[in-house]
DNA sequence: TGCATATTGTTGTCTAGCATATTAAAATGC
DNA sequence: GCATTTTAATATGCTAGACAACAATATGCA
């Protein structure tokens, strides 16, 4: 019972992610805001007005893990919600204001955090990776959908 | 602002990590047991009677969180703990019983679950790959501790 | 010996994730 | 035009993770 490494493969992904979330976190914290949080925001920034449903979607999360994490964000005031005219089931959401030195902060944050773990990486293991993360994503997705389809 | 890849790089990593999680999730709830669980079970079976500490840091997360996993493993009687003699500050922690079918179930759907998100990918590309993390981890390991001694 | 310091494990509090159920509202079908 | 189905959001419960603070216990040093 050796762990050859595919058995270890998955662990290891998830233990580079924590590690990078964990440090990002930390340097986050002063601003009072999560990874989580601020990748909201900041697709919120490109999408204002957008329904909770399909930034859930876009974020690829669930819609109730979003619905509180915009719960926390409201409460910080960092956006609000209004609800649509026209559809009255529909939230759509909206930045408080573009903040601009913290988003600016956060993105600069943001990148040495990443420098620092892909510090290990040149430049074309650095693109390699993203690529084949990217293809791994893409064939991971494809594969959830039918859960809900099946029916046994 | 765009969106290079420098900044979309840690969501990647993180998104194909719960991607994998949630897919090996899935596969296992039938047997009542998440992947972390499962893996707590899979290094006690080589550290019969490791202290709690000492497999946190194995691990590498916290000991409160291993503690409460522990607790929910020991509700469902699949490990014990017991304080030692020596030194009544430590728990060392056992395996019930070496539950060798479920293990092997256990074992091959999570073989099923890397192969399918490995798909994409050449066998080349796996050993890059797995490479590029184990160096990205050990960066990452390297830069946390230091956190604790740093008092401002 | 005795006190200061370090270690072990737990508890509390927070964020984030999934799943499931529920409610309200809209869309569709007959 | 009403009944059914679909969709949007929320509520609730569970796991997992971090961090901080704490009590009990060891250990080290003066």
């Amino acid at each position: 019972m050796q762990e050859g490494y595919e058995n270890n493969f998955g662990f290891l992904i998830h233990d580079v992610a924590r590690l990078m979330r964990t440090a990002y976190d930390r340097r986050m914290k002063p601003l009072g805001l999560t990874r989580s949080q601020w990748w909201v925001l900041n697709h919120l920034f490109f999408h204002q007005g957008i329904s909770q449903s399909d930034l859930a979607k876009i974020l690829d999360i669930e819609r109730a893990t979003l619905g509180r994490l915009l719960d926390r964000l409201e409460a910080k005031k960092w956006i609000y919600r209004q609800s649509d005219k026209s559809d009255r089931r529909v939230n759509r959401v909206y930045l408080s204001e573009p903040k601009g030195p913290t988003m600016q902060t956060m993105r600069r944050e943001a990148k040495r955090t990443l420098d620092r773990a892909l510090s290990p990486l040149n430049v074309a293991e650095q693109r390699a990776m993203f690529d084949m993360l990217q293809r791994m994503k893409v064939g991971l997705t494809e594969d959830a959908p039918q859960v809900k389809r099946s029916v046994e």
